[in-house]
DNA sequence: AAAGCGTGGTT
DNA sequence: TAACCAAGCTT
């Protein structure tokens, strides 16, 4: 008997990882032939943003950055319209930095060690550990939204995961990782993929669940949340929509763009916002204008600014 | 360690 | 229609 397995752990890997066999998703980071780097781009995309709005994106990245040091030569205001509007930005710019990091630290090849993947820009928890499952085929612990939604249904039988991860959650999440490292890499896709489209937060669908008869949630006939109140982001008014907003106007520019064009109600806030940009390495200032940051102005013969006497 | 960080589709 | 939600990371 595996360690560990005192539950129902086993039958419910093997009931989702037969279930994944024909229900997986057919996305292009799963193809053959997909490097690790190609894996490590997905996984920083799919950060918070949905797989819909990936997919496109990421083609179009791994043809014009198959490489680490193809993106590590490439200029940040490349990097950030490539990027479009998968949000969050900052993500693109430490990917570019896990390029160069790559580049420097590892001779160009993705590591393999958790550690390493840890101290890349970017990459935290779940993405060494989602590298290390879908990129090298090794045992990991890959706690997404996902399967925290699953494990907290099955096996605890609540509605949704604590706000943020517990020691607990972790510990009862490894009971569940098989031994081998080509069924735990299955069970970690698998298991994504239950929560992905099945097991989903808002009406999941039991229905062709293939574990609905194990499910601790159903069993308990699905009592409603009553954990702490899952805080609503706001948006209207907020600095990351004004931060959003300029950034928008930065992409669609080819050339600096002055603050005053921008038609933001709240004169101060667009300037906190501009300012925050700047120290994030998001924009530059020229003078009264800003732009993406590797955007190199006509030489010409320092015309940024009326020269002053 | 709680809060900040984009964007747009779904319910 | 207004919330809710999405393959999290960083400070």
């Amino acid at each position: 008997m595996r360690e560990g397995c005192s539950g129902g752990e086993a039958e419910v890997v093997a009931r989702v990882t037969a279930w994944f066999a024909d229900a997986a998703r057919t996305l292009p980071w799963r193809s053959s032939g997909v490097t690790p780097w190609g894996v490590l781009v997905s996984e920083v995309m799919l950060q918070q943003t949905p797989t819909a709005r990936v997919v496109p994106v990421w083609e179009a990245w791994m043809v014009r950055w198959p490489t680490p040091s193809a993106l590590a030569a490439a200029s940040p205001d490349e990097v950030l319209r490539a990027w479009g509007r998968l949000g969050y930005p900052r993500r693109a710019l430490r990917l570019r930095a896990a390029a160069e990091a790559v580049e420097e630290r590892h001779g160009g090849e993705l590591p393999e060690t958790e550690s390493d993947l840890l101290a890349l820009p970017g990459v935290g928890s779940y993405t060494a550990a989602a590298v290390l499952a879908f990129a090298y085929r090794r045992r990991s612990l890959v706690l997404d939204v996902n399967v925290r939604r699953v494990l907290a249904r099955v096996d605890q039988g609540v509605e949704h995961p604590a706000r943020s991860e517990t020691a607990g959650e972790r510990e009862r999440g490894w009971r569940f990782v098989p031994d081998d490292d080509e069924q735990a890499s299955l069970w970690a896709a698998a298991s994504m993929e239950l929560g992905a489209t099945v097991c989903t937060a808002r009406s999941p669908k039991c229905d062709p669940c293939p574990v609905a008869a194990h499910c601790s949630w159903r069993a308990r006939g699905y009592p409603a949340w009553d954990g702490p109140p899952r805080v609503a982001q706001s948006w209207e008014g907020t600095d990351r929509q004004c931060r959003g907003w300029i950034m928008a106007a930065l992409r669609g520019s080819p050339s600096p763009v002055p603050l005053g064009d921008l038609a933001w109600p709240d004169d101060v806030q667009l300037a906190r916002c501009a300012d925050s940009l700047v120290a994030d390495g998001l924009a530059v200032r020229h003078g009264p204008r800003l732009s993406l940051p590797g955007f190199e102005p006509v030489p010409a013969d320092s015309d940024d600014e009326p020269a002053v006497a």
